[in-house]
DNA sequence: CACTATGTTGGTTG
DNA sequence: TCAACCAACATAGT
């Protein structure tokens, strides 16, 4: 489901309910979400009494910052949080549980159970699984033009395999790797290393574009994203290439291409997008 | 009913 | 080094 715009969506929903929620007890319903500690039990008594100060993000991952800990969660592709009373019925897919020491709980929600969850110390977020390699936030500093430039003049694997690539810039997915490559006209297929600094320049430049205005309009609602509060995004509503299969392309009218690249459903526009 | 696709990513293979 | 394929899993669409 989420890319990064979704997660910054959630993170902002998510913090006005559970900021300064401490959790009393965790429920486990589907054990092979917890990635470390591998043992569930063990898991769940890292967490309890554990009060939530923050929650961050960094790419697609939301960092929850606990007293000594921070539980670093990756939603995949359908993961979901939301904040109820305990009274209220649990819904199918629910797998984990937080309960606070109020009378409400966090809810993880993940009809797939690709998500992730992993515990580690503070201040060893980064030297560590899942987020060790993970490149640069684009909305981050160190995401400079000359760092991108440079990770792209050093691979000849299309610019789309790139972008999709946590590695090399963290948050951007299917739906938003459409939407940069397409404003910045820029074949999908096109290899990293023949892109001019200027192309470069660009994708990266309607890259943050995007992102920021997807995050505006609370993300993009294809399927069945909602936020915390399971309000859906408005995105879509923006979408040029994404989805709009035959459709008229919003700059020159000739109809959108759908194809495979790298195994993912690609939307192009070929009279803008020249390989 | 069979088959395909889905907002992700990690592992294997050639 | 990289593309291709498969795996994890459930559901919706053709």
């Amino acid at each position: 489901m989420p890319e990064l715009p979704e997660v910054e969506t959630i993170r902002n929903t998510l913090k006005r309910f559970v900021l300064n929620r401490t959790i009393k007890n965790v429920q486990v319903y589907w054990g092979k979400i917890i990635k470390n500690p591998d043992d569930v039990e063990e898991f769940k008594q890292l967490l309890m009494g554990q009060t939530i100060h923050d929650i961050k993000r960094k790419g697609k991952f939301l960092l929850f910052e606990l007293d000594d800990i921070t539980l670093i969660s990756h939603l995949r592709m359908e993961g979901k949080y939301s904040v109820h009373y305990k009274d209220e019925p649990v819904k199918k897919h629910t797998h984990v549980i937080f309960e606070f020491t109020t009378d409400d709980e966090l809810r993880y929600n993940d009809v797939r159970k690709f998500g992730t969850m992993h515990i580690v110390k503070k201040g060893e977020e980064y030297t560590q699984k899942p987020l060790i390699q993970l490149g640069p936030d684009p909305f981050d500093k160190e995401f400079t033009l000359d760092y991108f430039y440079k990770k792209l003049k050093s691979t000849n694997r299309s610019i789309k395999a790139v972008l999709l690539d946590q590695t090399v810039v963290a948050g951007l997915g299917n739906i938003y790797v459409d939407e940069t490559l397409f404003k910045s006209s820029v074949h999908p297929l096109k290899k990293a290393n023949k892109l001019t600094k200027k192309e470069v320049g660009e994708i990266r430049k309607q890259a943050i574009l995007t992102l920021e205005e997807a995050v505006k309009q609370g993300g993009t609602t294809i399927r069945s994203y909602v936020n915390s509060q399971g309000e859906m995004g408005m995105f879509q509503q923006e979408l040029s290439v994404y989805g709009q299969e035959n459709k008229e392309c919003p700059n020159c009218g000739k109809p959108i291409t759908k194809m495979k690249v790298g195994g993912r459903g690609t939307h192009v526009c070929l009279n803008c997008q020249k390989l």
